[in-house]
DNA sequence: ATCTTGACCTCTA
DNA sequence: CTAGAGGCCAAGA
């Protein structure tokens, strides 16, 4: 195994490690992601990692744009599960699909 | 192999 | 202030 088929680091992979390490109660931008791992326009990439991202485990709820709405709930199993469970998890809503960010904003650097 | 779409962001007019 | 266009990476048809 030692080809060049098991490089799983493009952007998906890497992706997905900083979703998966949001911690509760916190939330992130796509843009954040993008510029962290080099790319700053590449934040529509970000939300393809999540559409396979969904089901698989990742927080991805904990993922809204840049002005803290949730963009991704429609992928959701149930638009619902997303707002209910940012809710559950502490966040608060400053609108309808829109979360407080100056209270509950995480960024990648902020992690470990 | 080519074109279009997609959970976005930022700039310029 | 609002509106329009561009850029980025990847997958589906």
């Amino acid at each position: 195994m030692a080809d060049a088929s098991d490089d799983q680091d493009p952007f998906f992979e890497r992706v997905r490690a900083v979703v998966a390490q949001i911690p509760p109660g916190r939330v992130t931008t796509y843009g954040d992601i993008a510029e962290h791992l080099g790319r700053r326009g590449a934040a529509r990439t970000v939300g393809w990692a999540l559409n396979d991202a969904v089901g698989s485990g990742l927080p991805c709820h904990r993922v809204v744009n840049r002005n803290g709405v949730l963009t991704g709930k429609r992928h959701f199993e149930t638009p619902r599960v997303m707002e209910e469970r940012l809710r559950s998890e502490g966040v608060e809503f400053v609108d309808e699909d829109r979360v407080n960010l100056d209270e509950h904003w995480w960024t990648p650097s902020d992690a470990a």
